[in-house]
DNA sequence: AGTAACACGTGACGC
DNA sequence: TGCGTCACGTGTTAC
């Protein structure tokens, strides 16, 4: 019981039972004894037994609360209703955060309903060209593109020519296709300094179509 | 009060106020009469103050927790423990969500610490030939492809080309380089029946470097 | 002093 | 019936 507030105790004392308290005063029931002793025997049990349930309840409810409160960087607040708005903010902010990452198609083809179902496993191409690099990392040690175009076979030889070109180093490629466009993130890691620049105009020469360094320009020749 | 269930009345009718019943029971109390009401009336104003702020704070953490369910998408569970243990839930992964795009990493002029900095950039090919094909998704309408073998410029190319052959629609890539060799992960939807070991054949032939389908075997002619 | 927050036991209700 | 959940009013503590 030491780990219980002083005041539990006293308050189980006082207020154990109403009704016993006021049966009592009133005088009742002292015929039948034997009978009425097994009764509020029964009554107490079944009392005794619907707090400890209650309590059981309340702790189950406030552990909960408690492990949000680990979750939450802000302690501050220790107030239970502070602490689920917070909760609520936190899980607003979160799921944004979430769905501005997660991808929404509004194809309208039979394709629908079998990429909402493994909506997992589709990283969606935007419907206009887009190239956005940027360094990542604490210190920018990594170069991370993002580049949407129109989709082709060669594609990805040419960003590897492009990413050696400029001597990057490709760590890493994620690719979503859809529609005949093409959504790649690749991380570079890049030698020589003020690489992201060249890096870019590299990327942009490939997503544009143009013909890139030594790569020629028509077909290529038949046998 | 027509929102309020209608046991709710009835309690309050009966046990309003314990002490109150108790002090009429015994008898005290029946001099001094408008001293005793009037004490008894500040008594059960401060009494009504406090369970109507009580009431209060209970409606503003039910609200939370009906904001709360609103937020979360299964609904199902409508009982309050399991709501918060959803909440957890839910808080954790996004977390782990938000944690992941998150960007951290430093850098150095070797290549391991580099990497080791940068571990989830890489996604690290093992160093030997390795092909595995599994159905993936809830009802398995998704084929997971993974592969690690010699990295070589064309080999997307023929991945492509292999999956084009088979029927199969690449939604999604993942690749990963380091030290002349490749690792990649392909999520294929694939339209016929039985897709799955005509993919995993096709693939192999790429893995295996042999020539596939009327791919040249030599290398391109020069003009 | 008086307000706010909490844990408690209890009656009602659903299964 | 009995068990679990809920809202309620209340005693207690802290500021």
């Amino acid at each position: 019981m030491q780990f219980l507030p002083s005041y539990i105790n006293g308050y189980d004392q006082f207020s154990n039972n109403c009704s016993t308290i006021i049966r009592d005063l009133v005088g009742e029931g002292t015929q039948q004894l034997s009978a009425n002793t097994v009764a509020e025997d029964r009554a107490a049990a079944a009392s005794n037994r619907h707090s400890e349930a209650e309590r059981r309840r309340r702790k189950r409810i406030n552990g909960h609360l408690a492990t949000l409160r680990t979750l939450l960087p802000n302690t501050i607040k220790t107030d239970k209703a502070s602490l689920l708005a917070e909760v609520v903010r936190r899980v607003k902010e979160l799921k944004k955060m979430a769905a501005e990452a997660e991808v929404e198609s509004t194809s309208d083809d039979d394709d629908d309903y079998f990429i909402s179902r493994n909506k997992e496993y589709y990283m969606i191409p935007s419907e206009i060209d887009e190239l956005e690099v940027t360094y990542v990392g604490e210190d920018s040690s990594m170069i991370k593109a993002c580049m949407c175009c129109q989709d082709r076979p060669e594609l990805m030889v040419e960003l590897r020519r492009a990413l050696a070109v400029v001597g990057g180093k490709l760590v890493r490629t994620e690719i979503g296709t859809l529609g005949g466009r093409i959504k790649c993130v690749l991380w570079v890691q890049i030698a020589r300094e003020q690489g992201l620049p060249e890096l870019r105009r590299s990327l942009k020469v490939v997503m544009d179509q143009a013909a890139f360094l030594d790569l020629p320009r028509n077909k290529r020749p038949r046998i």
